[in-house]
DNA sequence: TACATGTAATTTATTACATCA
DNA sequence: TATGATGTAATAAATTACATG
């Protein structure tokens, strides 16, 4: 990932080539985690939580939907399931037991408990929480770090935000699923490296941006995207039209050859299928041009110069010796 | 009030890993 | 030791259903 924080807009890059990745690593502290709210490193976080499993304060002004503490619940804090029977010691699973994993099926919505205390208890009727600005914005940044969570993660932000593990395991997939929904801005940006791009890729990198932060949809993104491409791909065929047409008329008139640049050998992106001009067909100070700048963002690849492809190879050459002199007159 | 939208929560299928015969 | 069956857990994807504007 890089280094910009801008959640989607900076996966857009990688989304296709960092499939989720599960952690197990103890994650460090960054800036911006230290930056945001008063809450411990990550770290810090887990020491925290492994020193006193039972005796630290969950509330730091999160505001939660319904406040609830491990006494109002009486399953956080690593107590075991049902369900963890210890069948294994080592690797993954014993990890997971070690930190007191727990299934879903084990434990009822703590944070419906005013609607059992009305009486609604055992209906099959699901409430649904709302998280917190707060508890977003915490949930948001930690997905920024790493996109899954161990076990031990998952308890100590559970603990953090004052809400179930298993609505953090929630929030992760839910949050991982519209990560990957939105990663197909992947395929714009396969071009990245040599930005055959242009407009319509900066513009689709800041609206998957805005996307991400706002309640814009996708269809209408994706609708702005495509119309930009119909429209550079209309202004790309009415120049090549216009082109042959030059060459036609070049084709009568052979004498200009002496006007043209030589053959020009083809580079295409692979990614994205554009053709590039080599320096062969390049003024010698163009070429130069283009092979001194670092990011060819603004060299070749963003010309707008005519595309010499076929004609060179398909244009019968005139048998006639070329006559500078007659090339002149005309 | 009906509707669209966002999203928390659930269900289902798949995969990986560990254990055991 | 290798192998297949089985159980468990994590995850993705699809779906449901609730809250909100």
């Amino acid at each position: 990932m890089g280094d910009n924080d801008d959640g989607l807009g900076l996966s857009l890059g990688c989304a296709q080539n960092q499939p989720s990745l599960k952690l197990n690593l103890m994650p460090l502290a960054s800036p911006r985690m230290q930056n945001l709210q008063p809450r411990n490193t990550w770290n810090e976080l887990f020491s925290s939580y492994d020193r006193h499993l039972d005796t630290r304060s969950f509330h730091r002004g999160i505001d939660v939907n319904r406040a609830l503490t491990t006494v109002d619940c009486g399953e956080e804090g690593g107590v075991s399931s049902p369900n963890s029977t210890i069948s294994s010691i080592s690797g993954k699973r014993n990890e997971r037991e070690n930190v007191g994993y727990e299934t879903e099926a084990d434990r009822p919505s703590c944070s419906q408990a005013s609607d059992d205390e009305n009486g609604t208890a055992g209906d099959s009727s699901r409430k649904k929480l709302r998280l917190s600005k707060e508890q977003s914005l915490l949930l948001e940044e930690t997905f920024k770090e790493h996109s899954t969570l161990n076990p031990k993660q998952k308890l100590a932000l559970a603990k953090e935000l004052n809400l179930r593990p298993r609505q953090v395991e929630v929030w992760f997939q839910n949050r991982r699923a519209r990560f990957s929904r939105f990663s197909g801005w992947g395929l714009v940006i396969k071009c990245d490296e040599h930005d055959c791009n242009s407009r319509e890729l900066v513009l689709a990198k800041k609206t998957a941006k805005r996307f991400s932060g706002t309640k814009l949809k996708q269809t209408e993104v994706d609708c702005d995207y495509l119309k930009k491409c119909c429209e550079n791909l209309t202004a790309d065929n009415r120049r090549l039209q216009k082109e042959v047409q030059d060459l036609r008329a070049l084709k009568l008139s052979p004498q200009l050859y002496m006007h043209m640049n030589p053959p020009t050998t083809l580079t295409m992106c692979p990614s994205c299928e554009r053709v590039a001009v080599s320096s062969l067909s390049l003024t010698p100070t163009s070429a130069v041009a283009a092979l001194s700048v670092p990011n060819p963002t603004s060299a070749i690849w963003n010309q707008q110069q005519p595309l010499p492809v076929s004609p060179w190879a398909a244009m019968q050459i005139s048998d006639r010796p070329f006559n500078p002199a007659s090339a002149s007159r005309s």
